[in-house]
DNA sequence: CTTGACTCTATACCATGGTACAAGGTGTAC
DNA sequence: GTACACCTTGTACCATGGTATAGAGTCAAG
């Protein structure tokens, strides 16, 4: 498969493919004769991996350490596990706070919806305080 | 208050603020004599919101929208509702993928910590065929 | 053996979310 | 009344994550 054809797949951009090629998130393709590309089906996967996470908000290097966190599964196990341990615990974060703001919404629509009292959006209250400060 | 102590206590640049009144995410701010411009303790509040709505991975203008669904509560409640339950769906969309996510890789520490008949890793096995292909 | 679709590299450009700097005005402390 | 910290606007610059374009080569059909 060529690099065309992968992006059709995956649903990018050629480009991107390219980009992403530099940027260390997808290996070095082997090259045919002509210096083309060459892809194994497995590739499109990859992609639609990198895409989701990044929709997840994972930066490009995250989800570089991400992909490397399996790549590296052959060589030292405990660091890879440490590594991924650290991820598991930003991933778990996020939830609880897209999970917070998810209640505090859902809050809102019913309080909207039932409209007695209402006048203060608890969302701004609920949120505004943040119990998990994720500046690390 | 004025824009160095609200920078100080919100943990941002006072460009940053400036930036945000820009981009409407902060209410244009009253202005003293001298120009300046003057800041209730509530504004503090709402930048950390800011903050955090972007750490989940929210742009700007979704929390602009965010933050505009609230200002809106005076308004028109029904659309108010339809806006927020769109916002709702995708914020629970992020959370189910992200707890598959973290569902994944704690399968893959575990995996690790066994390292029986351990060879590929389950990762990207299951975040590669996306269930919520999140492309709107 | 040319045409058209595809690929290559390199470089330029774009949007987003800021940050920095310049040139000037303000506020207050001494 | 003059430092000095802070504020103002405007413009330039930066990183990230791409996208576009130029100029050249490849491949397959007719």
């Amino acid at each position: 498969m060529r690099i065309g054809e992968l992006a059709t797949r995956a649903g990018v951009n050629p480009q991107t493919l390219r980009y992403y090629e530099r940027r260390g998130l997808l290996s070095v393709a082997r090259r045919a004769a002509s210096g083309f590309r060459e892809y194994e089906a497995s590739a499109a996967r990859q992609v639609r991996f990198i895409r989701r996470a990044q929709d997840l908000g994972f930066t490009l290097e995250e989800i570089r350490d991400l992909l490397g966190l399996w790549a590296a599964s052959k060589t030292s196990c405990s660091a890879v596990e440490r590594r991924a341990r650290t991820t598991l615990g930003r991933i778990d974060g996020k939830i609880a706070d897209l999970r917070q703001m998810s209640d505090a919404l859902s809050q809102y629509v019913s309080a909207c919806k039932s409209r007695s009292a209402m006048q203060e959006c608890p969302l701004l209250e609920e949120l505004g305080e943040s119990t998990h400060a994720t500046d690390d």
